[in-house]
Parts: structure tokens; C-alpha cells; sequence
DNA sequence: GTAATATATGAATACTTGCTCATATATTCA
DNA sequence: TGAATATATGAGCAAGTATTCATATATTAC
């Protein structure tokens, strides 16, 4: 397949996404549906500034979304490639 | 959806195999077909050691396989879930 | 045997990344 | 207003990564 140099560095970009283990623990709790900054950091043993900043990255790549409420930010993933991306990394993972 | 940490871990580093331009182009090539390294290092403009180390790494996450032949080794992918997250991704680049 | 070719690998280095800590911004409540 | 809470962010650092260069191994041709 032949792939222009944007591109390949476009998927690298994605792939990287879920390159983390802790980022992939963020996705996937926010498959089961939005959570708050807090919510995810207590679930997930990390500090709101790690998980904040982690956030920020997935953010920028539009892979999840912030919805302000209060003095609470709920992040939800941003389209259904991401959860797909990763049940099928999943599938590899579990009996690949 | 509740991920034991030892599977956070796998995840990552599946999508870690992917999330290198230059090995992004190294999957693309081998989707076509199995390739050596030095046609692999020609076609990439890069240098036959760089895709031998990257091959390596490939090859210890069992995404690759390598057939000698000769003085020769050529690549292909080894299994279809590499190509079907490839495809996946570049789908989310395209019109994600 | 030697020379040439193909690949692999270790060390060194430049670059990237994920964290912590300190601080800033924003919102709510008294 | 001021204190408390929730999140964001910048700097700094430790750890990881991808490359280059030099060298090693393996195969073929002579």
C-alpha cells in the first residue's frame, strides 16, 4: 500500500494515541461513558495533573471531548473509531 | 470497560508497534507482499540498519515474519489483525 | 581459502515522552 | 469578598526510543 508521508505520520500519530498503557486505561473507561477529570484519576490510581495532562494530548487529536459543567470537565470519547481501534486491538491482545 | 492492568500493558504495546511513522511505512510496504530488508530500505529511503532494528522489534511482538533465503530475509506481516488496525487507522485519517 | 553481499546487533547519542511539583484559572459556596 | 474545589498548564527531570556508526555473522561467488 503506497502511503504519502503525511499520512504515515497521521497513523503514527493515532496509533500513538493508544501507545500508553495509562491512555489506554483512560479510553477505556470513558467507552462506558463520560467521566470527570477526578472520577477517571481516583478509578485509575493516577493524579488528576497525569491524567490531565494526558487528557490534553487526546484532546488535541480529537479522540475524546471536554463538556464543562459546574467546576467539573467530563471527557467522552470523540467518535467510535477510537473504541473501535481498540476492541480490535483488544481481540489481537486476548487470542492473537 | 474494566482492563486488568497486564492487558493495558499488551494494548499499549501492540499500538506502540504503530505508532512510528517509519514503521508505519514498513507495515504498509509488507501489506503487499513479503519484502527483504534492503528492498524494504530502498523503498522507505532508509538506511538497511534502521528498518533491521525496527524489524526486530516487529518481529519480538510477533507482527512480522521473517523467511530466509540466501543471504536474503524477507518480511511479511504475520498475522491479519496487524492490517486490519492498519486499515482501521488510515480509515479515521482519511475521513475521520 | 578470500572477497563481496545481506542482515543483525551493540554502543552512543539526540530526541521524545510521561511524570511530579508548583502555580494558574475557573467555579461554587459561605 | 475569601476559602475551597476542579481542572489546566509550564518547567524540569528521568526514562524510553530511533537513529547512526562500527562491527559481527552468514551466505554466495570466485
Amino acid at each position: 500500500m503506497k502511503l504519502t508521508e503525511l499520512k504515515a505520520i497521521k497513523l503514527a500519530e493515532l496509533f500513538s494515541a493508544l501507545s500508553d498503557a495509562n491512555r489506554v486505561r483512560i479510553i477505556s473507561q470513558l467507552i462506558e461513558g463520560e467521566m470527570s477529570v477526578r472520577a477517571l484519576a481516583d478509578g485509575l490510581g493516577m493524579t488528576e495533573s497525569a491524567v490531565s495532562h494526558q487528557l490534553r494530548g487526546l484532546r488535541q487529536m480529537h479522540l475524546v471531548r471536554a463538556r464543562k459543567s459546574g467546576r467539573q470537565v467530563f471527557y467522552s470519547l470523540d467518535d467510535d473509531h477510537v473504541s473501535r481501534l481498540f476492541t480490535l486491538g483488544l481481540d489481537h491482545v486476548q487470542h492473537g
